[in-house]
Parts: C-alpha cells; structure tokens; sequence
DNA sequence: TTGTATGCGTTATCAA
DNA sequence: TTGATAACGCATACAA
C-alpha cells in the first residue's frame, strides 16, 4: 500500500505538499501540483481514512441502531436519516440490533471509542442513566421511541393522544369488545399506546379486562401468535388493536387462517402506516406516522449536536394522521 | 478524554503496561494490575479504536452492501451473516445503495482506505473490471448476485434452472399467455430468470411475446406500475412470473384493484419466498432461496479470505425449491 | 515483569 | 508557496 510518504518521494516535494494536494488545497503550485497528481496515479495512492480520523478526530460517520432490521417501518426513517447525512458529508451505517439490548450498550460504544461522530437511536431500551450519561458527552439523538421525564434530543409522536384516536375511531364504529397486542411494556411507545387504549375504554364507560391485552415482540409472527392467543380464550374479541402494523397483518393472518372475517367478524386496525398495510387484505386502518420527516428531523438536530450547537427544540413531537382503509368495516358500517 | 498515557501517569507505570493490563495480558504483576485498573475507573478510559486500528492495521468490521433495504429478501441473509461475524468477532455494518451504483462503489472505497476488512456485496452493478480489481487486493464475497465468466467469490443458487422450474410449473397447469415482470437486464440475476422464462416457452412450442416482458425496478411500487403496464396492452395475460416476491405483491395489488381474481382470472408467481408471500392474499407460489444459509456461507468464504486463506470452492451454488401456494392455482386445477 | 522508544499514516504548526 | 517536524493514541520490539 502506497502511503503519503511513498508519493511525496516520488513526486520529489514534500509530504506536506503531496497532503495539501491530496486534500484540495489550493496554495500548490500548479507544477509541484501536477506532480503529486502523476505520483498519486502511478502509485494508485488511496487516504488511509483511519489515520486521516485519527488525526482529525473526526470520522464523518454515524450510525444508526435500528431495533429490527426486518421491522420495514424503520425504512423510511433511514431512507430520511440518509438524505440529510449525505448533504452534510456523513456517511451512515446502520446497526442491526436484532431486538437484543446488549447490541444496542455494544454500538453505544463506538462514540466513546471514537470510531463514530454521532447516534441516532430508533430504540430506547438500553437503561436510562447509560443512555443520559453517554448523551451528556456525545451527540445522541433518539427517534421514534423515547424516555420518561427525560430531555434526551427526541423526535416522536404523542403516542397517548394517536392511540387515543384510533381506538375512539373503533368505539365510534360501535365495537366494544377490543383486544390490544402489543410488544414488551417496558418500552415506554407501547406503553403510551397501552394507556391510550385503556383511557378511552375508560372514558366510554368499558370495563377494561387485561385478558384481552397480548404481548409479544414487534414481529409478524408474534403478532400470529398474540391473536391466536387470544381467540383460544373462547371470549368475545370484535376488533383488535396492535401496535403495530406488522403485529396487526401477522393477527390477520391468524383470523384469515380460522375462518374469521376481517372486518365482519373482527375487526383490526395497527399503527405506523407501513407500506404494506394499503396492499393486504383487507387495506389496514391505522396511524400514520411521518416516518421520512421522522428521519430528516433526527438527522438534522444530530448534525446540530456534531457541530457543537444547542438545539432550540430537544423534544420534536411531530404530527400524526389517522389513516382508515377496510379493516376497521369502513364500508360496511360507515 | 482519557488517553492511555494518562492512565499509566495516574497509575505511575509505563504506557506499556497500562497497554498489557487494557489488552488483559497476563504478563503483569497483581499489584501493578490492580493499579492501573483503578485509574482505568477513576479516570473514565475508553481505548480509542480508531488509534488502535491504525497501529493494528484491522478494523474487525465488514462492510455488507444492500442494493435496497427496504427490500426483505435481504433481511435473513444479513442474519446469517450478523450470527457468523459475530462468532468470529467481526462488526456488521450496514451499507444501504438504495438502488444507487454510486453508492456501491463509494463503500467498495472503504476497503482501499482500510476502514474495513472486508465486503460482502448482495449487489454486482459496479463495472465487472472495477470490483475484480478490488477483489484481487481486497477480501471480497459476492452473495445472491454474481458476474457472468468471472471467478470472483460467489455464493448463489442457479437462477436459471430456479425460473425454468417455476415456468414450467405454470405451464404444467395449463397457462400459456404467460407474461414477465423484472427488473434491469443488466443484471445478470434478472437476466438469469428471464432466460429460464424463455427456454421453457421455447421447449413448449410457445411463442416468446416481448410485449408480454415489462421491465422495471424490484419494488412494490415498481410491481404495480409494470402490472398496470402489462393490462393496459389490453393482450392476453393468463399469468405472471415475477422476477422477485416483492414486484408479484406489488402486481397482486394491481390485479384486485381492476377486480382481476388470482388465479381464477391470471395466476401469478414470484421468486425469493419473502416472508410476506406466505401471508398475502392469495399466498404466493414462488421459488424459495436459502437467505440465512446464502448469508452464513457468505461469511464464512470472507473469514477465510481475510484470515488470508485460498478458498476451496470460490462459486458456491446452493439448493432452491419450488414453494407451492395458491396464486398459480393449485387448488383450483391441481 | 517492566519500561523505553519507535512507528502506524495522516494533518497541522511553524518557520523559512 | 514550501518543507521539516510534531502530534493524534495506541501497540510492540527490544532492552533491562
């Protein structure tokens, strides 16, 4: 490998000058200029990008964890996250947690360390005091999810207020019998879609029964296995609410495959609007978060961060949409 | 921020042995031990990895390029992947081209600027000279994809052998008028299936129809629009072989819209056997890849290329098979 | 077992 | 405009 020595040498300048060169700049003559040029092609002179970082102490880089890889409601967010991080010179890796915690402390790491100039977390699982303490010294970022009572750099939804609606949608349609499923309560977002559920039952007067309420994990097949839990209780389950939509579409798999008629017999409505909820069968009912603006906000205030700034808003809370398709009987009741 | 100099300074031994004891060499005394893993707490010290990868000329981490990441085929390969890395001590990062050669080429730089030992590549779209190029200084595997005539490290099944079974399923059950959607015949993937797509019309005395071909990209969206496309022509279609799961989905969505009944009216089938083509409306026959072993091979081959080690068989080919559902009919004509 | 000193490849500082 | 040299933080060859 041909270092910066070796093309200074060949070049006959000095190392100084082959790196003013190498980086553009523009106080070279143009002989000694052409020079480096010739030397950096007769050589096939590549940056050793890590020295250069060590030196810079920069990488130019940040990753982003995402929760699932195979969850594609976190696409979209990416897809946002990268856009902005290409115009502003970042480059963006991605790292799959795969639903295991101990990943997410791992990757945390790599700012201590030095590898990252920034995160952005589409999780917050890892604990709270780890979390705050690495974002009193790094630029951190959290999207989608978020911590209780803490002034992390957020970007979310008020998920009470956006279960809130889906479920008083479904009431408004006249259904009162309505289990929920939903993944690990720990997790503040399902949480927050938890208590929206149970306030509105309140609200309308229905007793709230926890053996409608399933857990699992955010997946399609979780999501089979919480409705078939729930339809092997023999109670009466008019709709389902997920919180999710994978979670929701894996649930009508499981009402599909016994027979039951989506939305005649049971109703279901999700949450996140995932390209797949407007192609299945039938269309899904659910809330439609920003996921691309998601993106763009989080990698904008991360950039911010980098750069040493304050931001003016630490705690983004984006606006949500109420999408209504077939799976909640639209058509056949509204 | 801590540097090793200051640990050994707060310890008062010398930076190698604050080294020996942050490696966890046992070559130092207790006493020594215990000193410098006490300023090690005291002072915070996390060893700065970018430092230690310049000195130790590796990275520990590869680089695996996805053509698209909202595409699912990919997620159980990167599983495989994530599970052999992990086993070896190897860091995944995730690379997303968003269908961009560019950006492939930009990630292919990583290995040349050593900020990686290595890539795997679920893509082949940058110029065959260029990746051999790479390839013959750098660990590099190609997974799913290959290039036509080339040695290059492989692994994949035989995408022409894979369509002819699939079409030859379709005509088995008595379609004839038998239509194509794919994606860019420059790669050589799709160009693979639409030669097994031919052959069997050939050997069964059917007409090849190019309008019957509609090109585009592997999406959704794209599957939609080139079924659209294909209705418009206002031709004969009895069924539709879709070079990927995801473009037959996205044809699926096109037929019920116009109240075209699968198979009933026009049959269709896939490729891959995402997750999603067991769950949709109706279930997708298609053929099915082995993603997680493809992904576990594929790390396996760049371990042993980048522990410098010759490859025992450089064009892996793995089994298919052909998942029968009922989009093609089964139930109705078998 | 311990410490000294050098180098990894680059950029930045300073003087010329 | 140019070049010599130090420094980034670490690991290691070598000497003690």
């Amino acid at each position: 490998m041909a270092t910066i020595k070796d093309v200074a040498k060949y070049a006959g300048v000095s190392m100084a000058t082959a790196s003013r060169v190498v980086r553009g700049e523009d106080n070279v003559s143009p002989k000694r200029k052409k020079l480096v040029e010739d030397a950096i092609k007769a050589l096939n002179y590549e940056p050793n990008a890590i020295a250069r970082q060590l030196r810079q102490k920069e990488t130019h880089s940040v990753i982003v964890i995402i929760p699932d890889i195979r969850n594609t409601f976190f696409h979209e967010i990416i897809v946002g996250i990268e856009k902005v991080a290409f115009q502003n010179g970042y480059q963006v890796l991605l790292a799959d947690m795969q639903n295991d915690v101990q990943v997410e402390e791992y990757y945390f790491n790599s700012l201590a360390q030095r590898q990252t100039d920034g995160i952005i977390s589409l999780s917050a699982n890892i604990g709270r005091r780890l979390m705050e303490e690495v974002s009193s010294r790094y630029p951190v970022v959290i999207a989608c999810q978020y911590i209780d009572n803490s002034d992390l750099p957020n970007v979310t939804i008020d998920n009470i207020e956006a279960s809130k609606k889906i479920m008083q949608h479904l009431i408004d349609r006249g259904y009162r019998n309505i289990g929920h499923l939903t993944s690990q309560p720990n997790i503040l977002l399902y949480r927050d879609r938890f208590t929206g559920y149970c306030q509105v039952l309140a609200e309308n007067g229905i007793t709230i029964d926890l053996e409608l309420v399933k857990y699992g994990e955010s997946s399609l097949e979780s999501g089979y296995e919480q409705m078939c839990a729930l339809l092997d209780q023999k109670k009466q389950v008019d709709a389902v609410f997920a919180a999710g939509d994978i979670m929701a579409i894996g649930a009508m798999k499981a009402l599909t495959e016994r027979g039951i008629r989506i939305p005649q017999d049971c109703a279901v409505v999700g949450f996140d609007d995932i390209e797949l909820s407007s192609i299945c069968t039938p269309p899904l009912t659910t809330i439609r978060q920003p996921q691309t603006k998601m993106g763009v906000m989080a990698m904008n205030m991360l950039c911010d961060l980098m750069a040493g700034k304050e931001l003016a808003n630490r705690q983004v809370v984006l606006d949500y949409e109420l999408v209504i398709r077939e799976s909640c009987g639209y058509s056949t009741l509204g």
